[in-house]
DNA sequence: TTTCTAAGTGTAAATAAAACACTAACACTC
DNA sequence: GAGTGTTAGTGTTTTATTTACACTTAGAAA
């Protein structure tokens, strides 16, 4: 019994220790019909003397994680304390852990008005999500955050435009290969929507009628009777995707060719 | 001058310094023209009194990184130290860094007995490699190294059964989507061997004729008047992969599709 | 009722995939 | 040197997929 207890306040405090060594970040991509968007969080730092503003940059949201906590809970923390939602789209893309990730001066500043010690080498394992909905808090940690398109981010602080970059890389080969486009609408959307979703994201432009060809063939997306309202122009239909018939032909598949 | 000298044994200091919380871990493929093999390390504990063996089972090859050093450099060694080759085909996959890596007795007992500590969580980064030739030395650090037929492998040390799963998973979409093949392969090889790679990998069958006309389509695939010698059959033709015209087609149809 | 805007639809030609069976070239054996 | 065993190498037909391309329709707003 006593070694029970030793246990468990052992792994109670662990649970709550910081890992110092492996951080996680995440670029998460909204997508508004028009642009596809990343969650970027303002990183400003003042004078402590003279309250005067140093720098003011852009980062992505990133995190430290638990001894006790796994990394694809880590993530799924940053993401539910953004936006309070669970159960998003979350894909591990790669590792960063360059021992020259912070040459800049202005992250060594930051880093150590944050207490943390520049010179330590710490990894970051990225992640990237995909979220249906702007219903995020626009607060984090007392910093500001915001959607910005993905054309028009040319900095970032840290080494957080090469993530961006692989993130991109890892998201257009993973929606060349699986229907993970649905990820990034609201349950019930128009084809134009997704032929939107394609182009913006994979940069090409598609033809309406062969696009719609297309879609017929896979079962999973399913047309509604339902149709848009309040716009301007004939309404569109809408369709759902059905991730249980998804499943269901995939593993079929799967079954004969590997 | 004096800073620099500093700054210089501070990095020479570092250089050698092993970093204890994150190693790499390498599932090293090679083909036999027949099977998918994979190089494993004997792991043979013995007691310390009576010199009895505890356990022998087998591990990946894996290895902690230096301080300074990048992680796909890690890698890199790892394989030099084993086959004495540089510029072998190398692909992060995944991190590993569950809490929980590290449950069974045996790894504890391992661990204890190579001085480090069984409670300390260690974060491995994946990486597999494919390796054309089966030069490899046969000893690494005082162990056995064997290939093993991916097939025959039923149980690993540590979650060394986990790595090997999503580095197949990995090495099954990669073969898919990009020509690396060839890394598994001599620099002259006939069709049968390149579409017994595929069937092997994949888990298919593929028709002889289709899969020819298929590579007939791949410029980058280069027909040589060499013949195969010394079969007891007709001898197949011989051929070679051209990376530079895979590259230059690669680029010319990225430019227009993203 | 007219106008604006995006939705929705079909066909023909080219290319790719799938299914399928016989002859050719070499080494080895007798 | 004739025969045997073994893998290499090749073509056609059918079906499915891709590509290119232009007009009509439904609703909202003026």
């Amino acid at each position: 019994m006593l070694l029970d207890t030793e246990q468990k306040s052992g792994f109670q405090k662990k649970m709550h220790t910081i890992n110092n060594f492996v951080s996680v970040d995440c670029v998460i991509f909204g997508f508004d019909f028009t642009q596809l968007n990343v969650l970027l969080v303002d990183r400003v730092l003042f004078d402590e003397v003279t309250g005067e503003e140093i720098f003011n940059d852009l980062t992505l949201t990133g995190n430290h994680i638990f001894e006790e906590e796994e990394l694809d809970d880590a993530a799924a923390r940053i993401l539910y304390e953004l936006t309070g939602l669970e159960n998003i789209y979350l894909d591990q893309f790669y590792v960063f852990g360059s021992p020259n990730r912070i040459t800049r001066e202005n992250d060594k500043k930051w880093l150590i008005a944050n207490g943390r010690d520049p010179e330590g080498r710490i990894f970051t394992v990225g992640y990237y999500s995909l979220l249906a909905t702007d219903k995020v808090t626009l607060q984090w940690k007392g910093r500001n955050v915001r959607w910005v398109p993905v054309d028009e981010i040319t900095d970032l602080a840290f080494d957080h435009m090469d993530i961006l970059q692989k993130a991109l890389v890892a998201l257009r080969k993973k929606l060349l290969n699986e229907p993970i486009g649905f990820e990034l609408l609201p349950d019930k959307f128009t084809l134009t929507q997704l032929q939107r979703l394609y182009e913006v994201i994979l940069g090409v432009q598609l033809d309406k009628r062969n696009f719609r060809k297309k879609i017929s063939r896979m079962k999973y997306l399913i047309p509604l009777e339902e149709k848009q309202k309040g716009v301007a122009h004939k309404p569109a239909r809408l369709y759902v995707f059905d991730r249980h018939i998804y499943e269901k032909t995939r593993k079929e598949l799967l079954d004969f060719a590997i």
